[in-house]
Order: C-alpha cells, then structure tokens, then sequence
DNA sequence: AACTTAATATGACAATTGTCATATTCAATT
DNA sequence: AATTGAATATGACAATTGTCATATTAAGTT
C-alpha cells in the first residue's frame, strides 16, 4: 500500500519512513514538512493512507486533513502524535480520520496501517480510556496520588462524588461539618478546581470507581 | 499469536476459525459458545486475544467480557458483531474493550486482530462515525426527554456538568443569572435531585451506564 | 383587540458552600 | 518533659446556590 508521511520534524518522518518500509507491502511515496505540503502532494500523488501529525507549523494536521476530506471524502488519514488530548481527538473524529496513533509505539505503526488499509479505524491504546463519558474500569486512586491527594481526602472526593452534602459527608465520616469543609477547600485548591461540582465532574473523568 | 473464538452460532465461529488460521502468526487455541464458557476457556488457556461476539444466548458477551477484566485487566477483548449500535458501543469502550469489528469485514479481521495484538485499539468503519455524535452531548437528550427535560433545560444541564457557575451559564446563553437559577430549580425538580452536584453526576451517570 | 402562553427577568430569602485564621487534642519524637 | 505535627474543630465571613412569588415581554391564537 502507498503511503505518505507529514512531519514537520524531518527526523521522525525519516525514521517513520525507514520503520514503514520494512514492511514488504509497504511503499512510501512522499515525505511533507507541513499541513499545505500534505494537501499538494495528496493531490498528485492519491496514496492508500496518509500519516500525518497533529501540530505542525502554521496549518495543522486537523486543518490539512479538512480540506483534504473536502474534496476526497474517501481519504484514509491516520493522525500520529506525541499527546492523547482529548480536543484532538474528538476533532480528529468529527473531520472523518480512520485513526489516531501515538508516535511512542513505534512497534504497532504497521499493524495499525494493515488494519487501517482493510477498512478499519485504529486508535492507540490510551485513546479509549480517555473518550469523554467513557471510563476504563480499572479503579485508581493511583491517580489522585499524583496530585498529592491523600486517602483521607480521596474518601471525601469520592462522598462528594455520590452527591452527599458536607452535613452528610460529615455524618458519615464522623467529622464535624467545618472540617469536611476544610477537608474540601485542601482537596479544591490541590486539583486546581473551584467546587465541589467540578471536583465531582473531575472524578468522574478520572476514576470509575463509580457504583451508586 | 493465540486466540479464542466466541460465538453461539458454531458455523460462524468455525469460519472464523478458518478464516484466522489462514494467517501464519495466529492460532485459534478455542472456541467458544456461551459466555460461561468464555470466562472459563479464557482462565484456563489465557489467550492473547478474545474475540468475542455481543449478543449470545444468556451472558452477554458484554457480561463475559466485564467479568473477565475483573480477574484480568489487561485482557485483549474484541467485540463481533452484526449491528453497529450505539448502547453496545459505550457499553464496551466503558467495560475497556480494546474494538469492535463488524462480522461483514472478513478480509479485515486478521489486519484487525494484528493491529490490537501490536497495542491498539480497533473500530470497524462504520462505528467512528458514530463515535463523535456517541460522545456528543446530543445523545443523551433522549434519555433525558424521558424525565420531561426540556432542550433549553438540557443545555443548562451539559453545562452545569462541565463545572460553569451559574453566572458563567447565563453569560454563556445570554440569559440573567436568575433565569438560570430558575432553570435548575425546575431541572432539580423534574429529576428529583437536590444540588448542582447530584445534576452532574447524575447526568454522567447517563453517560456511561446507559443501559444494560 | 383581547387572551394565552412561553421565555425571561427580578428581588427577597434561607441554606449551603468555600476560605481563612485560629484553636484544641493527641500521639510520636526528641 | 518538652516539642512537634498530624487530625480535627470553631467561628466569622463572603459568595454561591436553590426556592419562590411575582413581573415583563414577545409571540401566537381566538
């Protein structure tokens, strides 16, 4: 299958180019250093799939494969990049890519082209966990850990999370109310969050902990 | 790589078979017809992948799958399946199911089944197009509607769960703060709830256990 | 024109919430 | 015994929130 590569790297298209290649049924037909780039040499050159990053110079991978899609709705655009951001993503959904890989697993690139080339979309492994509204199951205060979040506090964060007032909270933990309020103001100002909603709405996006 | 085969029609999971076989690095350790049995021929064989149909006779794939990441959370399972339906999306993205093939696309299932081996994460054509509107706020109206949620009231609601105060709403919809006060007052009745918080949970709650 | 309805707004009010500075208690360490 | 440091508590305060009763406005409808 023919593929062409867009980096603005010149580096890691080469070593995309060199890893692509060693596959036998694998031809790659161009390298771009840019989003314009890419829309020309598509063009002249109508390659099975397109790899391309997401943040380029001036005009982004999303805007290049927009355009593209624009005029050739049968497109196989497959975006590789070094972040999971959820903007991304969903962008990379709306405008029609058949995928989304991560330049770290250098190992998949060609299983995920394979896969991509017989009609199917492909998504690197963190991608799924991150998809708004949907949550991995493995349960993890490892997370919080990370922005210093002791147990006490998860314990809080995770009544909150259930929609328990502060009375409640502190009923149940037997606290009084000033000091799960206390406990609360700790927790907000260490995620950088501003109430209890948002709090809520951060544990949901983080954890699956969730059984009501 | 190994792999075990579940469905309850035994003349499709024999074809699979075949199918899978024909590829040099894949071998079919099994194959299942019920659930039950999966969880029990994936304890005793530990396979790198489970492919695994949705809709059996009385455990679900769905269940299967959800039980066996209980034991094994890095468990490889791939959803086969003839339709393409939104519930069976979430439902097995939020279970942590690493794709979801079509039964129609038999050339892409040896790509498919590489490409998830290698690390990722594989959709069938049809199923990404569907993903953004899946994630889009526009899919639970429906369910809200069933609560007598108005369109107006279940803006409010999508933005009450991305954590706005409501004078951030209000400048966001350009509506006075108090009218917005009013709408969740009316939205907190409808759904029975008493806060802001228990609106956003409870609107995430919709989200990712839509439906069994 | 008169009537009705939906959408929006206002003001008053109480309850809840989050912040902060300052105790108190108790256990561990020196 | 004295000191330290956590966990917990208190009170004061402002801001936000939710409820409610009551306008106002614009858009239909009769």
């Amino acid at each position: 299958m023919d593929i062409i590569i867009v980096d603005d790297d010149a580096l890691v298209s080469s070593s995309l180019k060199t890893i692509i290649e060693s596959s036998d049924d694998c031809r790659v037909l161009a390298t771009a250093g840019s989003g314009e780039e890419a829309v020309e040499l598509y063009e002249a050159n109508q390659p099975d799939i397109l790899l391309m990053d997401i943040r380029m110079g001036q005009m982004s991978g999303l805007e290049a494969a927009e355009q593209i899609l624009k005029t050739h709705p049968k497109a196989k655009i497959l975006f590789l990049t070094t972040f999971a951001d959820d903007e991304y993503i969903i962008r990379a959904l709306k405008i029609g890519a058949k995928g989304y890989l991560l330049k770290q697993h250098y190992h998949s690139i060609i299983p995920a082209l394979n896969a991509v080339y017989s009609g199917q979309n492909v998504f690197g492994e963190e991608i799924t966990t991150k998809l708004p509204s949907v949550m991995s199951t493995n349960s993890n205060k490892k997370d919080f850990r990370d922005f210093g979040i002791l147990d006490k506090e998860f314990e809080i964060i995770s009544l909150v999370s259930k929609g328990l007032s502060n009375k409640e909270i502190a009923g149940e933990l037997f606290l009084s109310e000033g000091t799960v309020r206390n406990y609360i103001s700790v927790i907000l100002e260490k995620l950088s969050l501003r109430d209890r909603t948002q709090l809520a709405i951060f544990y949901f996006n983080h954890l699956s902990d969730n059984k009501f």
